[in-house]
RNA sequence: GGAGAGGUGGCAGAGUGGUCGAAUGUACCUGACUCGAAAUCAGGCGUAGGUUCAAACCUACCGAGGGUUCGAAUCCCUCCCUCUCCGCCA
């Protein structure tokens, strides 16, 4: 959410910014108008309150006296109505008013690439070197099933499309994976770990951006007949809505922690995307970084935060690059964003792993997720989030990078120790 | 799932219709005393919004939402959460 304070002040140039930089259309006129009708209704509304509060006072002390007070009674007899009709006025408008600030995306830092899409974004450095192969390359469902430990058929039979099951080894190197990243993380680079709710109120998925407007995007469960809980989409979700309400003390910035959560995902509007595989499923694993901050330190989390991610797959050896993402291809609640995309050999391409954003004090104030700063006043903090990894993404890129001729897997060194030593992965015998 | 108790300022804890945004204690900050500290004394000490150059003033907030009333922390309704006991259970 942006500042109202920033619209009301400063309302063409912040519309001019959204079209140019986010595609957003705001429509100025109607938010004027609105914001007109807000400012003399409140104004209204308040001057109705004290007649009330000092009338009412009046009567108390009236009464106490043992005096009549019929006459100020009659002169407050109508004063309800129009109170009742004002109060009522404002908190459609300011709902009005709300609704549209809760639709309206982030502004991009400075520093963020202009542009409307994915073409647009620009290559920050690339690390690592595609490996030759001197046989064909299969991509990772070839290889999977080769080794008869990746089965998307039976995956679809108990849920359905963009559903898996891992088997073996394979469902072994999965869990590795995720030790693998929470050990890194949390032994070298200084984050907490957690362990969090999967399903999460209303409110959290508001105070990350991902309602009201996204909505079906998400899972979500009946909990009673007035509440809906949601399956989380990324534990981004939870993790950060810990601090939502909280006026955390100065010393406890910055706040890095570390959660391994599964997320899920409804996929709606990629319907014909990446059906092949397992890159883009309705259930998939993640280790998610997330950084509470000074909003003076916020920029300098990001560049730390997405070398962690980056540490992650070096030590894995796997080529990837980074890509600053331009203005239109950013998530709705993010200033600047980061994306790792990992070399996948089949499809001869980088494709996303991670996504390190910087949301700046967007999140926070939706969440009023403020610290005690230096004068001692409450004051927004800035929020961060990236993935350390995505679990699923990262197995499919070492199915790829990592095969061999006679259809086995090498196990990348750093994770040997979590297999029990194992150096590869082959099809069972028998 | 059943029975009961309760949600008030950082914490503790009073307040059952009228100067209550809220006593008191404690923590914290400032000052006095002290060589310094402790103790003691004095003062300050919630969040958000509005009008405003500012000072200041006004408004809202006592788990959430609604209702009664001239007036609600206090009465009524719905919901949420916490605790205790019983049952069930990974």
């Amino acid at each position: 959410m942006l500042d109202i304070q920033l619209l009301r002040n400063d309302l063409e140039s912040v519309a001019k910014r959204l079209v140019e930089e986010r595609a957003y259309v705001l429509d100025v006129a109607h938010f004027q108008a609105l914001e007109h009708e807000r400012k003399s209704i409140q104004t209204r509304t308040q001057e109705l309150q004290a007649k009330r509060n000092q009338t009412s006072k009046q009567i108390g002390l009236a009464k106490g006296k043992g005096e009549d007070v019929s006459a100020i009674m009659a002169e407050v007899a109508d004063l309800g109505d129009e109170l009742k009709a004002a109060e009522t006025r404002l908190v459609a408008v300011q709902d009005q008013l709300n609704d549209i600030l809760m639709g309206i995306p982030n502004l991009p830092h400075e520093s963020v690439p202009a542009g409307k899409s994915e073409e647009d974004n620009v290559e920050v450095r690339r690390v690592g070197t595609p490996r030759r192969f001197d046989f064909s390359v299969r991509d990772h469902v070839d290889v999977g099933e080769g080794l008869a430990q990746l089965d998307f058929a039976t995956g679809s039979k108990l849920s359905g499309a963009r559903f898996t099951v891992l088997k073996g080894p394979l469902a072994r190197l999965h869990r590795a994976l995720s030790q693998f990243m929470l050990d890194v993380h949390t032994g070298e680079h200084g984050y907490t770990e957690l362990y969090v709710p999967y399903l999460v109120n209303a409110d959290s998925m508001r105070g990350t951006g991902q309602l009201p407007k996204f909505e079906a995007d998400l899972f979500s469960v009946q909990k009673n007949e007035n509440e809906k809980l949601y399956l989380i989409p990324t534990a981004e979700v939870p993790v950060t809505n810990m601090a939502r309400d909280e006026i955390l003390p100065l010393e406890s910035l910055p706040q890095k922690f570390v959660a391994h959560t599964p997320c899920f995902r409804s996929e709606a509007g990629s319907y014909g995307k990446d059906t092949r595989g397992m890159i883009r499923q309705h259930q998939f694993d993640k280790v998610e970084l997330v950084q509470v901050v000074h909003p003076s330190k916020s920029y300098e989390a990001l560049e730390e935060l997405t070398g962690c991610a980056e540490a992650i797959l070096q030590k894995l050896e796997l080529p990837y690059r980074v890509m600053a993402l331009c203005g239109g291809d950013m998530g709705f609640s993010a200033a600047k964003t980061y994306d790792l995309e990992v070399w996948l050999p089949a499809q001869n391409t980088y494709r996303e792993i991670s996504s390190c954003s910087n949301f700046e004090a967007f999140q926070a104030r939706r969440m009023q997720a403020r610290f005690r700063n230096e004068k001692g006043r409450p004051e927004l903090a800035h929020t961060l989030n990236g993935s350390g990894l995505a679990v699923g993404r990262t197995l499919v890129a070492i199915l790829e990078n990592y095969q061999r001729a006679d259809g086995g897997v090498d196990i990348p060194a750093a994770l040997q120790a979590y297999m029990g030593g194992k150096k590869f992965i082959q099809r069972p015998s028998s």
